[in-house]
DNA sequence: AAAATATAGTCCTAATGCGAACTATATTAA
DNA sequence: TTAATATAGTTCGCATTAGGACTATATTTT
């Protein structure tokens, strides 16, 4: 097979490099504050909401529906989420943040915000703004090659 | 605790998003290559390469070196790589490809570069550049913060 | 309504991923 | 040189990850 054109390589090791440095910093404050970096996304992602599916906590989340029942498991026995029946569709469940669950995201998710804060201190709005633009962009040109394993093919 | 400044959040959902969507692309794709990403990041690494020791491979591929005993262990299993004694150092071993590593190697990579190529190809030269330097520049502010606080009070 | 198909969530296996403890070897300090 | 410390790699425990098989419930088709 012949050589193909190599010119993007630099930006995938960037890409995954810096996407990696930041989980590190992320994840090492977040086990400071006592729970997993998947925890803590869905621990996040409950807070300020009424509850969600198993479903629709994956999307947000990008945890797979295989990961999502064990990290639901280990949240409900620490008692910070519950899970109910839900009234419109009895094959799934609402999760949603105990009162336990819904102080512990109090307390901690601005803590974790202020960690993080000071790192982006040097990038202007303005910076910011374009370098949003550009990583959706990208991610956009992954998208249709993401859908080949997603079902949505059939 | 007064909530902090937000204004990073887009940029950090954005990367992490765009970098999942990345390895998701990819990881399929290896995948059917008979692959697992760890064991093809081994490959591509010590392919065109004389061997490295663990920790060399380590800074290369960010894998750590607990996760790294088990993948080279699959990986020799598989009779992909070898591992010799270090002339210099008694404490450590130069891991190489075998024939068959190396035959494996000059066999897929290719094969996952023209993969992924298409991915980028709305993307210019200048544009993959500036954009190649702002993940670095993010990442360099993500360095520090590893090692030391920010000057932040807990 | 009955059959065919799709979806939500669980369970399973293999392979990471991380941090920490541990062994063996190197390097540095006293 | 001996003691103190640092480093390379392995091992362990726990949690996550992807994917696929499986059950139960929904939806669609006939």
């Amino acid at each position: 097979m012949q050589t193909p054109n190599k010119r993007f390589m630099p930006v995938v090791r960037a890409l995954v490099s810096c996407a990696q440095s930041f989980e590190r910093c992320s994840a090492l404050h977040v086990r400071e504050l006592g729970l997993t970096p998947a925890q803590f996304d869905i621990i996040a992602t409950l807070g300020n909401s009424a509850g969600m599916t198993c479903k629709e906590l994956g999307e947000k989340t990008l945890i797979t529906k295989g990961t999502m029942t064990g990290v639901l498991d280990r949240l409900e026995q620490k008692a910070l989420v519950s899970r109910h029946d839900s009234p419109d569709d009895g094959r799934s469940w609402i999760t949603r943040l105990t009162r336990k669950g819904q102080a512990l995201f109090e307390d901690i998710f601005p803590q974790h915000l202020a960690h993080l804060a000071p790192l982006f201190a040097s990038f202007s709005d303005a910076e910011l703004s374009s370098f949003h633009q550009q990583l959706t962009r990208l991610r956009a040109a992954f998208e249709p090659a993401d859908l080949t394993g997603t079902g949505k093919t059939r």
